[in-house]
DNA sequence: TTGAAAGCGCTAACAC
DNA sequence: GTGTTAGCGCTTTCAA
């Protein structure tokens, strides 16, 4: 950097166009008192020194800084980074600008991720799949920052997410529809935990209510080596519900390379609505997540929280998954 | 918020510990020149009122942020997710914190994003697939901000970047390899257009270098309708190379609505090495790129600017390329 | 080894 | 309408 070089500041700008800081401040920010002549001396000011106003000096004095800061867990997961692309979307049109920390779901991470977004003082965290450690939360609490939750939840915050317990009734209906009685249900040792257990419970409830029974070895909490012990031998599932799309398209692979067809000999369901599942090749039946709205509500609940204040009890909202018929679920034969 | 809640100061920690706050500002940055016992003093202070120095206030004096702004064209793309993840997580194993701004390849958003980064005075930004507006690259130039290109390049600026024509070379010199010698290039309207020209001007060098002739006709640079005008009768392409792998995931729908298999009617290669790819479903051939070292070297290049000045010529980092062969290309019957 | 004091660049009373 | 002034919370000389 050529060491003469400094930005201009507020006081360049009062200098260069004859009046004081405070009036230039007033008029960038549009706060009016100004005659339309001074007006126009200031901003051509501004605009032959290309000033812009720094934001931690703002910041410092206004004890806010319009900075949103979002825990992801893996931005390389196509459904999270769709909704931090939609989220920083919103909130710039709301003038707040996003920090993104990826966790890689290590609590670890995820607790040094958040400690930076708090010495940069943001206004507000989103926190989607967040792993639930609990020191990291009780810090956010001790520290007040209002908090949303997206595709997870916790009683003491807001939080947005998809109604999980009508998704899998949804999968579990179209498959009993279809004539499945012996379905599965495959998750991942590595997912946010709420919403997990949320799903895996559903998927129970919804059995039962066809007057199905859940059976424990049809429902691995990892697809790992899930093919070989239940599709080995004795009774096996026709039909399996994951957990997620993710997990749908890592078992397809499994199922094919153990020389299972989907759908023929199994049908099968995800949950999410991934862009990939609707390829051809693919063609992944789903619960599809209605991702901008998500991401639009989580964005509105959290500036309203900062905007107007921490009073109000938590709000849980709850939006509505639909049914994406696609080829990966057939007729049982 | 309760309407007495004040997050603690520097001046709180130095009234709890019977220090002055420069005392606390020495401990705290391990400036040296304290006693164990007023450290251990401080310390405690700190850790009992939770206290948490204010980025804003440290950015203003020292002038500088340790903030970093990256500029992504699409966060739903793979590719470009994928980076911007790696790139957090190497900035962040060096200490800075990074913003994000989604700009969907429009130049106004794209300006507005960087506006913003420069209010926060970002330490350096990060330009993924850059469109390349004048206006927008001369205020950064202006500014005097570090900025890092990559997957993309300007001469007057560092960057790092995949190396497009060896890329293309190789896919040329498979499918030559296959025995193709009508081979079709596909582009796309909306693509960082650096990267766009050099891979088209590569495709055409390498057919040349093969002793083929590169076919205009051959060559759309949007995929919309390119099965329909290209396939439609008349000698066709035995092969195609695809601009990226998005650009190849959506040929092989086309081409099998159309009736067209890949590959028995039709080889193709991608370029990216997104990880949908590998899915056997998928399987795309394609020229993978070195994500990591791509994220890592940006991040090296772009605070090594920073940190030590800029002064020194701008450094173009050109990255080797490997083919993945997998089944979406053939031999040629 | 510690403290006092001068800013960093801005906003927001308040005075003129 | 416009200017003066007192901070915001920190770092960083410079003295003691």
């Amino acid at each position: 950097m050529t060491s003469a070089f400094r930005r201009p500041t507020i006081l360049d700008v009062a200098a260069l166009s004859g009046v004081s800081k405070s009036t230039v401040s007033n008029v960038l920010r549009g706060a009016g008192g100004t005659s339309a002549q001074t007006r126009e001396r200031v901003l051509a000011a501004v605009q032959t020194l290309g000033y812009r106003p720094n934001a931690a000096a703002r910041n410092l004095v206004q004890r806010r800084t319009n900075l949103i800061g979002v825990i992801v867990w893996d931005l390389a997961n196509a459904f999270d980074a769709d909704l931090v692309k939609r989220i920083e979307h919103h909130a710039s049109a709301r003038g707040y600008t996003t920090i993104v920390g990826n966790t890689a779901g290590r609590p670890e991470l995820e607790a040094s991720r958040i400690e930076a977004l708090l010495e940069q003082r943001v206004d507000g965290i989103a926190l989607l799949d967040f792993t639930g450690d609990r020191a990291v939360l009780s810090r956010l609490f001790a520290d007040r920052v209002p908090v949303v939750m997206v595709s997870c939840w916790a009683d003491y915050a807001d939080s947005v997410a998809v109604d999980d317990q009508a998704g899998i009734g949804l999968a579990v209906e179209h498959l009993v529809g279809l004539g499945h009685e012996r379905i599965g249900y495959v998750s991942q040792p590595f997912m946010e935990a709420t919403t997990k257990r949320a799903r895996a419970a559903a998927f129970e409830r919804a059995l039962l209510h066809h007057g199905l029974r859940p059976r424990g070895e049809w429902m691995p909490s990892d697809d790992a080596d899930f093919v070989g012990s239940v599709f080995g031998d004795g009774e096996r599932p026709t039909a399996l519900v994951a957990a997620t799309d993710h997990i749908a398209v890592r078992l397809i692979e499994r199922l094919e390379a153990a020389g299972l067809a989907v759908p023929r000999d199994v049908s099968l369901v995800g949950f999410d609505g991934i862009a990939i599942g609707a390829l051809s090749r693919i063609a992944l039946t789903t619960i599809a997540q209605p991702a901008d709205e998500l991401a639009r509500q989580a964005v509105a609940l959290l500036l309203n929280r900062i905007e107007r204040g921490h009073d109000a009890a938590p709000e849980q909202r709850r939006l509505s998954p639909a049914l994406v018929r696609r080829g990966s679920t057939a007729a049982r034969i």
